[in-house]
DNA sequence: GACTAAATTTCGGTA
DNA sequence: TACCGAAGTTTAGTC
C-alpha cells in the first residue's frame, strides 16, 4: 500500500461528475490497484475513488497547469466502464509504501439471518401454539423467512427485517398474494417482523391485514444463550 | 490524521459482531474522531470502523495478552450507540500524525435528479403530443417525478430511476393507484423510465400495464447542450 | 454470470 | 429532527 499525502484536487467524470477542490488529502493506493482520496474527517466514505481494473497514467503537467503550481497529474482510468480520475497535485508531503500481505479478511455475525434463526427457534413469540414448517420456505418468487401454522393450523408466512421498511412489506404482499392461491396453504395470516418498524410501512402492513410485530434482539438472543457475553 | 501502520487484530461488537485475525494494516484516526481499518485491497469500504462521536482508550494489555505478544490495546467505544471496537496491536510499523485543515468538500452533479431534469424539458420523448404539468408532483404518499399530459389531454405519471428495479415498480404502482382515486387526474397512465431496466422489472410493470422506456442519458443531455465536455 | 436482497449501509433533502 | 429515498451505492448469496 502507498499512501501520499498531499494538497491536491480531483476531478471525477463517470456515472456522475464531481470536482473536489484544492486541500491536503490522502490519497491511498491499494495494491490491487484501487485509490482511494481521503480527508480528515466525515464518514469510512472516501471523497473520490475507483475500483479495480483501474489504470494510472502519470501525466506531465502542461504549461498552464505548471503555472498554476501543479507538480504532477495522475490520470486514473477504469477499464471496464471507462470512468476517470484526474487527481492533480500540487505538493507532496509524504509519500510512503508499505508491504502488507494478504489480509484474512472479515468474520463476521449477520443480524437478519440470526434473527430468523431465533425466531425460528423461539416462533411461540409470535402467539402460543405457533409451531414452526419450515425457514427459507420456497416460492416461485422467492424464499419466505418464515412458514409457520397458528394454534388452529393456520398457515403464517413471516417477513424478517432488520428495519421494517414500505419494501419489505411490499416483498411480503407478492408472498403472500402468491400463496393464497395455493390451496394447500391458504388462507396465509402474514406477519412482518422486524427491530424497528417505520410507521408508514406500520400503516401499510396492517392496511392489506398484515400483523406487526417488533423484535426485541436481545431479548431474543437472550433466551437462546443465558450469559450474553462481549468478548 | 494519524496513520498508523500496525500488525494488529480487531474485535468489533455493536450492530453486528465481527473478528479481524492478525495482520499488517492501516489505522486511519481522522480528526473528528472517526477511525478507519484498511486492508491493502478489497473496496473502498473499511474492514471495521467506527463513526463519531466516539472515545478511544488506551488500554494496558494484560499478562496473557503481553504473554501473547500484544503491545497495546485500544478500546473504541461509540458514545451514543454503545458499539466497542477492540484494536489489539502487536507490532506498530509506523506511526505519523498530520494537519490537513478543513477540507472545502465535494461538488457533485447527481444523475437522477439530472434525468428527471432532462425529460421534463424533452417531455415529447416519451410521444408526440405529450406535455408536461410539473416536475415532483405531490400525493399523499410521495412526490411522483413527472406528471405529464399526452396528446388526447390523458394524465401521465413517469417514475424515473437510474436503474430499474422491481422496487421503483412498486413505488410507480402506489401512485398510480392513489391517483386513480383522484376524479380529476383519472385515468393515469404510468411510465416507468430509467437508463436500465431490470428484465423482471419490466415484465411486472407491463403486466399492470405501466408503460417501460429506457432513457438515454447521453443522448438527452445531448439534445440539452451540442457540446458534450467532459472537462 | 445474472439477479436479488442486505448493509455496522451512508448521504442528502424535506416536512 | 425524523423520515424517506437515492447511491459512482457496495457486498454477499443464490439461481
Amino acid at each position: 500500500m502507498r499512501l501520499v499525502i498531499a494538497q491536491c484536487s480531483v476531478d471525477y467524470a463517470g456515472r456522475l461528475t464531481a470536482h473536489l477542490p484544492m486541500a491536503t488529502r490522502l490519497i491511498m493506493l491499494k495494491s490491487d490497484g484501487s485509490i482511494l482520496i481521503h480527508s480528515d474527517g466525515g464518514s469510512y466514505k472516501p471523497l473520490n475513488w475507483m475500483t479495480p481494473p483501474c489504470t494510472i497514467r502519470h501525466l506531465e503537467p502542461d504549461a498552464e497547469q505548471a503555472e498554476a503550481g501543479l507538480d504532477e497529474v495522475w490520470e486514473v482510468s477504469q477499464t471496464k466502464t471507462g470512468d476517470r480520475l484526474i487527481i492533480s497535485i500540487a505538493e507532496v508531503i509524504s509519500d510512503d509504501t508499505y508491504e502488507f500481505g494478504v489480509d484474512p479478511g472479515l468474520v463476521k455475525d449477520g443480524v437478519e439471518a440470526h434473527l430468523q434463526e431465533l425466531l425460528a427457534e423461539h416462533i411461540e413469540t409470535l402467539g402460543e401454539g405457533y409451531s414452526l414448517v419450515r425457514r427459507e420456505y420456497m416460492t416461485a418468487i422467492g424464499p419466505v423467512d418464515i412458514l409457520a401454522k397458528d394454534h388452529v393450523q393456520n398457515s403464517v408466512a413471516v417477513e424478517i427485517k432488520r428495519r421494517g421498511d414500505i419494501d419489505g412489506v411490499e416483498q411480503l404482499t407478492r408472498y403472500l398474494d402468491l400463496m393464497n392461491r395455493d390451496p394447500r396453504l391458504s388462507p396465509v395470516q402474514g406477519v412482518f417482523a422486524a427491530q424497528e418498524i417505520k410507521p408508514q410501512a406500520r400503516t401499510l402492513a396492517e392496511d392489506r391485514g398484515i400483523r406487526c410485530v417488533v423484535l426485541d434482539y436481545d431479548a431474543l438472543r437472550g433466551m437462546d444463550d443465558p450469559e450474553s457475553r462481549l468478548f
